[in-house]
RNA sequence: GGUCGGUUGGCCGAGUGGCUAGGCAGAGCUCUGCAAAAGCUUGUACGGCGGUUCGAAUCCGCCAUCGACCUCCA
């Protein structure tokens, strides 16, 4: 077990707190997945990675993890709350689908993106429709505790009952009576006590195509339970760490806290961590807003923000620059500048194997200096996963590393333990903790193999000084978009320019 | 209207009561047949006004401003 410690900001408490899991080296850790009716955009992206970054962490510190992330297919009603149609029905009508076409489209292209991201899949991927009857039995143990009511086979959350014995509102910093005094009024509502009661389960209409039976009749669980009866099921009726989107703390979160209180009197959750949003021209990137940008629309450039495709990795790269808990607001300018970014800290990984430990004499002043960042990089992972400060210390390394690699390919500056130690901890944090990865300038095998020849046979002519011919290859490439470059051994490697 | 969170140098973006964040751009230099690429070096800062303190960008108050949530959203 790694003796570094861990701190997480737990948005519960709001305070950064030392991580300390129910039963190490066990964690549990539930994070809420998509709603898979429409194409997952950049800002789902963003939460996922940052979970990401947990589970990996979580992994590199030899924690065991049991990741769930749930996939939502049923319950998430379009209009107000608890009022309107269900996501995934409608979808299904307006494409003229069986809702579970619909799920199983959009499922597919949300994993297809995660795959694209690098982002790892979780331990477990339950999904709301298939998790019906532990819903029902979840309801019956509210009901059971007093916390729920049924109006004509529809069964809701009785919040002011629950309020009377525990607190309602805390995650989200709500006042019980603030919601129940809003003036707001909304479609639908009258068959709850009180405004602010939520369904856990609804009466489904005539016509309503995604409906089970249950004790009260045909219906469809409500949103939040899902999560409740899902993460009660994996991972117990208390498990370490919880996480989502910010957008979800009110209302998703805080009645899930209050679902399972209800069903079994204790709340379900040590650790809340809750990711920024994704800003687009400084407004939150949302399907409502109709301001969201497709992850693939990134990739090729074709979306009028853009100027040209930008790769997952440095997108990814772009996200992991920023702390989980801040906003980014995209730009041209950002992905071009993490897109450089991104190169420079590959270029530093692909130097670091090439570079040769020499005997000589060392450095104290780079050797300490190493020694510092190597040590610093971790810490300033595991101080609430702050990949930014990581990030600096990896620039901080690469210029060694750069420098070392330009000289010779060898290093005698600092002791072999160090740079054996450098090599080690660059790799890791590069690849298993942020998970980026070596992206080819082609997918084009084709391309490659003739390149190559063609770069080979430029470099003859360079070794025999004709350069009219080196420079009309070279030239000749450029208009046709591809960039020749020629590094200082001698060799050359291309790229498209986009 | 209520609640919460931002406001950092040309731009992006970390951050702690006193000690260089980092990146991009700009400038200088190195390498290179030339160029590009790459590498090295480097300046500029903490929204405004008060307060606490020996000392505050960092704590407190007020103001301004932006945003999020309060209704579906990651």
């Amino acid at each position: 077990m790694n003796s570094q410690s861990l701190y997480i900001y737990n948005s519960y408490t709001k305070s950064k707190e030392l991580f300390e899991p129910i039963n190490p080296p066990f964690v549990g850790m539930y994070v809420c997945g998509p709603t898979v009716y429409n194409d997952v955009h950049l800002g789902n992206v963003r939460t996922f990675l940052t979970f990401d970054i947990v589970f990996r962490l979580l992994t590199y510190l030899d924690y065991k993890v049991r990741y769930v992330r749930n996939i939502t297919d049923v319950g998430h009603l379009v209009d107000d709350a608890d009022h309107g149609e269900d996501k995934i029905a409608k979808k299904a009508r307006l494409e003229q689908l069986e809702p579970m076409e619909i799920v199983q489209k959009y499922t597919i292209g949300f994993h297809d993106v995660m795959r694209l991201m690098n982002i790892t899949p979780p331990s477990i991927e339950p999904s709301a429709s298939g998790h019906i009857i532990e819903q029902i039995e979840m309801i019956n143990n509210i009901m059971a505790n007093g916390f729920a009511y049924e109006v004509n086979g529809s069964i809701y959350f009785d919040v002011v009952q629950f309020n009377e014995q525990y607190p309602y509102g805390k995650l989200s910093g709500r006042v019980l009576e603030d919601l129940l005094a809003t003036t707001r009024e909304l479609d639908g509502q009258e068959e709850k006590r009180n405004k602010a009661d939520f369904a856990l389960w609804k009466k489904a209409d005539k016509g309503h195509i995604m409906k089970w039976n249950s004790p009260w009749g045909e219906g469809f669980p409500g949103w939040h339970l899902e999560c409740s009866a899902m993460s009660t099921k994996y991972l117990g009726k208390v498990f370490d760490i919880h996480g989502g989107g910010m957008d979800l703390k009110f209302p998703h979160h805080e009645s899930e806290i209050a679902q399972n209180i209800g069903a079994c009197g204790h709340a379900p959750v040590n650790y809340w961590m809750h990711s920024n949003m994704l800003n687009f021209n400084g407004k939150k990137m949302s399907k409502s807003e109709g301001n969201s940008i497709l992850p693939m629309e990134m990739v090729t450039g074709q979306h009028p923000l853009l100027d040209k495709g930008y790769s997952p990795m440095t997108l990814r790269f772009l996200f992991l620059q920023s702390h989980y808990s801040s906003e980014i607001d995209i730009s041209i300018k950002s992905l071009h500048d993490a897109e450089k970014g991104f190169k420079k800290i590959m270029n530093a990984l692909s130097y670091l194997s090439k570079i040769t430990w020499k005997a000589g004499t060392i450095n104290e002043a780079s050797e300490a200096d190493i020694v510092k960042h190597s040590n610093e990089i971790v810490s300033n992972l595991c101080d609430d996963f702050n990949t930014a400060k990581a990030i600096a210390n990896l620039y901080s390394m690469a210029s060694y590393i750069n420098t070392w690699y330009h000289q010779n390919q060898e290093v005698s500056e600092i002791s072999e333990e160090a740079f054996k130690s450098l090599q080690k901890i660059f790799r890791d944090i590069v690849i298993d903790v942020l998970g980026l990865k070596e992206e080819s300038s082609s997918d084009n095998n084709a391309l490659d193999a003739a390149m190559n020849l063609i770069i080979e046979l430029r470099k003859q002519a360079r070794a025999e000084k004709k350069w009219n011919v080196s420079d009309q290859i070279r030239d000749a490439l450029k208009t046709a978009g591809i960039i020749i470059k020629d590094s200082k051994d001698g060799n050359s490697s291309y790229e498209l320019e986009s």
